[in-house]
DNA sequence: TTAAAATCGCTGGTC
DNA sequence: GCGATTTTAA
């Protein structure tokens, strides 16, 4: 997915080369097609370096041929002198490819990973002393939260006013920070049911310990704690990582700092102390900080590892100069940056366009219907994008492109191991493969339905706490038994008779195919067999999936930890795909089109992030709206809409305020679909003003009698001043209130009843045949053949007959 | 204990 | 406007 630029523009040949020296220059081949810069950043090896990379200025390439450079020029006597940190399995995937297609052969025993799946690395072989077993679980925020849950049930307190996924997040913030329970500051304790907050955490804790579990931000803390307590398991990393690298170091928050810094401070000992730690990052591309991310350690790097060089990688090897134009404007508005210039030598290209349009479906027409004009005109489809501010916002781009015909994915939805079947069975893996694992015995005891609901649970839980014991071994106990009905007792005996077996199985035979016979002789895929629902058979293919995906582990354990880890979606589909997915999810990628819709003030900013944080929110807004623009190599199209829908509530919305900061040599306004009509945005002194005054030709089919007079009552066109959005806005405001009744109107006097009939068989162009199920109006439930269930606009099926 | 009905609350997201 | 969760009825 992600290119390189810089191969695409100033090294057009193929890089499978060996890295022998080019004779004639005397530098190794790698090395060419570099910038200076670039090279710089390459061949600085010792001492603390920070990389300053902008979007787009061949990051990735510095950061593999670096590592390439340590290996081949012999810096390091093995690959495994290296540990290259990243924050995403896909970034450290890639590096991996990358770093091996560079020196031509596979690079094996590089230390490459995400913080996470290092830390477990070193946890793993030395758990006893942070107070583990080495097979400990890792908990994912679904056990967390049930697990919180439980405690907070234990303490007597409303999970209504005080929920647990409150509560999770607070941990989770403290943890980022570094902070232990006995390390809270004492105001931070009071922060949760009435002062509870500092104990549940303890609780939280103790709990874990007892499970012999950790959550995603303990294998961070049991580290750092584990190199503090002992200085000579510190050192011996110390001794084996002569060259640390980092990705993304914008994003780390405190805990990966202090991770960061115990590995990188080699406080001295018999080896000379050395800081050969290289970050990679962008300051103004930080936009995790509602994660953590403190922008403060890139912004500090140059005090905290004292010597430190900076290189700055300002040429830009992906976007046009009117796109790098308007970005930077854009950036420039934040504060606190450090500071760089993208520059390119690639010409100006197509300004950035914006465009306002009526309501979120028409910025959805407009997209779809212009991705289909580009695909006509021999644009691949994985070349284009849409980024959303937040995830809700993809539904209404799906389903056009949907009724459009256009195949699409969507990055970042929901993942293979988060789905109810694939989580279910892997509960039942767990418990066989460590029986006190409560959290996953808790999640299958009566899946398949086997009597034994809250009420025997209740009593289970009883027996447990009663004589500390798991759940399963409570189980066995003759208290529980005198407890239970008969009904239950034999179906909870036989079940952890079942577990017994598949325990001992497992000892013999091969895990894939124990998986198996876990699902069939526990009745959970029997259970999907006789389910009726349409996603049943879906199911039934995960689990499939799931049982080959074990096979190719070379044992149980490891599947589970890579499952908790590593495991993504993995897209095998090769057709061409228009990608939608969040401005968060495409950092790092980039597309020829970028579509940016939903630029209005509580979408983008978003309210909910501008409430908790404020100017630091706006400004890490900011960067995201940066970000997004710097997606795009050719082209990129920001929409705004006046009416959209939230919750399921009209609601008028204002075009944001980062439109303000583009300047107006880089943009130009939709003039193609007559939105504008002849204003311009330079003469009339801010295109907001004008846009909307020009509005009525372009919604005449949705405003059938507007009573929208714009032009009489807007006076603009004397505006000396750049953008007039303060005016514009409270134009809009009135506007919208105006044309609010419109809509509902147009509710009222469209068709309410459907020409389909239930039973009816229908055709979608998408789905396929199916069969309508239920008619709400004009919309329809539909069961097809094919695809399941899914409620579709009447106008958008057939009749099966006709076709 | 289970299934249907009603209510709630949300929608920034990696490991 | 939807899905998850909780409440209610059987």
């Amino acid at each position: 997915m992600t290119h390189d630029p810089a191969e695409h523009h100033n090294n057009p040949s193929p890089r499978q080369t060996a890295p022998k020296a080019d004779a004639e220059r005397g530098q190794p081949l790698y090395l060419e097609g570099l910038n200076p810069p670039q090279r710089e950043a390459v061949l600085k090896v010792e001492g603390p370096l920070l990389v300053l990379a902008g979007a787009g200025t061949g990051k990735t390439r510095v950061l593999t041929t670096r590592i390439g450079h340590l290996i081949a020029s012999g810096h390091v006597r093995h690959p495994s002198q290296i540990l290259a940190v990243t924050f995403t399995n896909k970034a450290a995937r890639e590096m991996q490819e990358r770093t091996s297609r560079l020196l031509g052969h596979p690079v094996e025993g590089l230390w490459i990973g995400t913080f996470h799946a290092i830390c477990v690395r070193i946890l793993r072989r030395n758990a006893e002393l942070a107070g583990l077993n080495s097979n400990f679980t890792i908990l994912d925020t679904d056990d967390q939260i049930r697990l919180l849950k439980q405690l907070l049930a234990a303490e007597n307190i409303d999970d209504k006013r005080w929920p647990a996924r409150i509560l999770a997040s607070l941990i989770d913030r403290w943890k980022n920070r570094a902070l232990s329970p006995e390390q809270l500051p004492g105001d931070e304790t009071q922060a949760f049911a009435n002062g509870l907050g500092g104990k549940l955490y303890a609780a939280y804790q103790a709990r874990l310990q007892t499970l012999n579990a950790c959550d995603f931000g303990d294998l961070l803390l049991h580290v750092i704690r584990l190199f503090q307590k002992h200085p000579d398991i510190l050192a011996q990393y110390h001794r084996q990582f002569r060259y640390i690298l980092v990705d993304e170091y914008q994003d780390t928050n405190v805990a990966q700092y202090l991770w960061l810094r115990l590995l990188a401070q080699n406080t001295g000992g018999a080896q000379p102390a050395k800081h050969n730690i290289c970050c990679v990052g962008d300051d103004d591309q930080s936009i995790y900080g509602w994660r953590g991310a403190e922008v403060g350690n890139i912004l500090r790097f140059s005090q905290d590892f004292p010597g430190a060089e900076v290189v700055r990688l300002e040429q830009n090897y992906r976007s046009t100069g009117h796109i790098l134009g308007a970005a930077s404007a854009l950036i420039a508005a934040n504060e606190g940056r450090l500071g760089k210039t993208l520059w390119t030598d690639a010409g100006n290209g197509e300004p950035v366009r914006v465009s306002g349009v009526w309501d979120a479906p028409e910025e959805a027409r407009a997209i779809g219907d212009e991705i289909e004009s580009l695909q006509t005109k021999g644009h691949g489809l994985n070349d284009i994008a849409i980024l959303v501010r937040a995830g809700f916002q993809t539904r209404e781009f799906e389903e056009r492109l949907i009724t459009l015909g256009l195949p699409y994915r969507v990055v970042g939805g929901p993942r293979f191991y988060e789905r109810a079947e694939i989580r279910d069975a892997m509960a039942y893996l767990r418990v066989i493969a460590q029986p006190s694992d409560d959290l996953a015995f808790e999640r299958i005891i009566n899946v398949p339905k086997r009597g034994l609901g809250s009420a025997a649970l209740q009593k289970l839980h009883g027996v447990a706490r009663q004589h500390s014991l798991p759940l399963t071994r409570a189980a066995r106990h003759p208290d529980l038994m005198d407890q239970l009905r008969p009904q239950a007792r034999r179906s909870l005996t036989g079940l952890m008779d079942d577990f017994d077996r598949w325990r001992e199985a497992l000892a013999t035979e091969n895990h894939a195919h124990v998986t198996e016979m876990v699902l069939e002789e526990s009745g959970y895929t029997g259970m999907w067999q006789q389910d009726k629902s349409p996603d049943a058979p879906g199911r039934l293919d995960n689990l499939k999936e799931l049982v080959t995906a074990i096979g190719e582990f070379e044992n149980l354990a490891g599947f589970l930890e890579h499952i908790a880890l590593v495991m993504d979606n993995d897209e095998n589909d090769e057709r061409e795909k228009v990608s939608v997915m969040t401005l968060h999810s495409a950092k790092g990628l980039e597309f020829d089109t970028v579509f940016l819709p939903g630029w209005e003030e509580g979408i983008f900013p978003n309210q909910r992030s501008l409430d908790e944080a404020g100017l630091k929110a706006l400004e890490e807004e900011r960067r995201l709206a940066y970000v997004g623009l710097t997606r795009a190599r050719q082209r990129a199209h920001i929409f705004f809409a006046g009416n959209r829908q939230v919750f399921g509530q009209w609601q008028a919305s204002l075009p944001s305020r980062f439109l303000d900061d583009l300047p107006v040599t880089h943009v130009e306004t939709d003039t193609a679909q007559g939105l504008y009509g002849n204003s311009n945005r330079a003469a009339r002194g801010g295109w907001g003003s004008g846009s909307w005054g020009d509005a009525d030709d372009s919604f005449a089919d949705m405003a059938n009698t507007a009573p929208y007079e714009a032009k009489q009552d807007v006076s603009y066109g004397d505006d000396k001043y750049g953008p007039g959005w303060k005016r514009a806005q409270s134009q809009l405001q009135k506007t919208h209130k105006r044309r609010a009744p419109v809509l509902t109107q147009k509710a009222e006097t469209t068709r309410t009843v459907s020409p389909f009939a239930v039973g009816e068989r229908v055709f979608h162009d998408k789905f396929g045949y199916g069969t309508v199920e239920d008619v709400e109006g004009t919309k329809l439930l539909i069961r097809f053949d094919k695809a399941g269930d899914k409620r579709v606009m009447d106008q958008f099926v057939k009749s099966a007959d006709t076709v």
